[in-house]
DNA sequence: GTCTATATGAGGATAGAC
DNA sequence: GTCTATCCTCATATAGAC
């Protein structure tokens, strides 16, 4: 028994380096370009290993998607607006390219692979990144949407969508800035988006105003 | 002499029909999915053509984004304003995806795949793609410059590539949305992006004007 | 559960006839 | 310049001893 023991009680832990381990290859080399001889290397187990505790490549980045977006949700303090919003997820771009080992600030970074890899279409992993950006979405959505007080429920809906499409495509834009290394201060442009953002809102909602 | 003409004739309409073929397997497949094999079935033409027309598929990709990027220039008309210049752009996510064929459209949604790459550092392709980002940018940033009329020098160079950077920002933000399949009405949010970035700029022209 | 050896297949690239 | 056959490398995945 002591010895069987012995076998079984790293299970839990090599799981985890494990994921570790692709998690500090993807950043670093994307889907395709992490190997699982990579993954075994850094992981410090053999390529059995690997294959013992993930059925196959595919299934070992559907489980670190789903370990990021843990960590991602547990460690993101709830936001209060849409500035703070911005500045979190803005700012955040800088920190994935800095900080490859965080898997909060990784998850979108990682994500954005699978979003250009069209030869992944029937991915897994890629299936489930998109289900993460829609569900992200839709909570962005209503939060937002909580903020506009005193219009009409069909209007606030609107705003709401209109600038969480937006919010998106900004904070994404700067992924790709981090990505390309493009020389960005990101903490001065999360606030001039916000900047550009709220001033949006306001002449909507005066416009709404005036009718 | 007929005969020898005959066998070297084809070779600009080859050079073509390869760059044609890569391109088309390209936007689908991204810089990894494309193999030398894809292309020469495409083309028509046996494996032993492409190399005996380009050296190696990193020098092959190197000439696909110098043809796009030609093809793209000759195609685009000389825009005056940034809500113009958006519009173009943004609208053409949508184009990119729709119309696979066509270089001009496909450009930028190429070079994204090269941003996220990173296994690619030193791929000649991707560094391409870089420099034409770089040229790109300078060349967006001269132009915002000249719509600021009355204000210093300094002030109007510092907002032009703000300006700049936001709106890269924004326009790599909807290639994103648009190679993610999000539902989006591209028409509809370039005006929007206008919207906001033009009311940005005003705020902080007035702003300078209080000084 | 861990580890080594190896099967299998794909893709980039070349040789050399025509 | 075109085309075929083939080499070589590398990555996923499995078999099977421990």
């Amino acid at each position: 028994m002591t010895e069987k023991r012995k076998a079984h009680q790293a299970s839990a832990g090599s799981k985890r380096a494990i994921l570790e381990a692709v998690l500090s290859r993807a950043v670093e080399a994307g889907y395709e370009g992490t190997t699982m001889a990579d993954v075994a290397r850094v992981s410090g187990l053999p390529i059995g290993s690997v294959y013992w505790h993930f059925k196959n490549k595919e299934q070992l980045f559907v489980e670190l998607l789903d370990y990021c977006y843990e960590v991602w949700q547990e460690s993101t303090a709830p936001v209060r607006d849409m500035r703070e919003l911005l500045h979190n997820t803005i700012s955040r771009s800088a920190a994935a390219s800095a900080d490859l080992a965080d898997p909060a600030a990784a998850f979108w970074s990682i994500g954005l692979v699978f979003a250009f890899e069209r030869r992944l279409e029937d991915n897994l992993a890629r299936q489930r990144y998109l289900e993460i950006r829609r569900k992200m979405f839709e909570s962005v959505t209503s939060l937002l949407r909580t903020t506009y007080d005193g219009v009409p429920d069909d209007v606030a809906a609107e705003l709401a969508h209109d600038m969480a499409v937006m919010g998106r495509a900004l904070t994404d834009g700067f992924r790709v800035a981090a990505a390309a290394g493009d020389d960005t201060d990101f903490d001065r442009y999360a606030s001039l988006t916000a900047d550009a953002l709220e001033s949006l809102v306001a002449s909507r909602l005066k416009e709404y105003a005036h009718v």
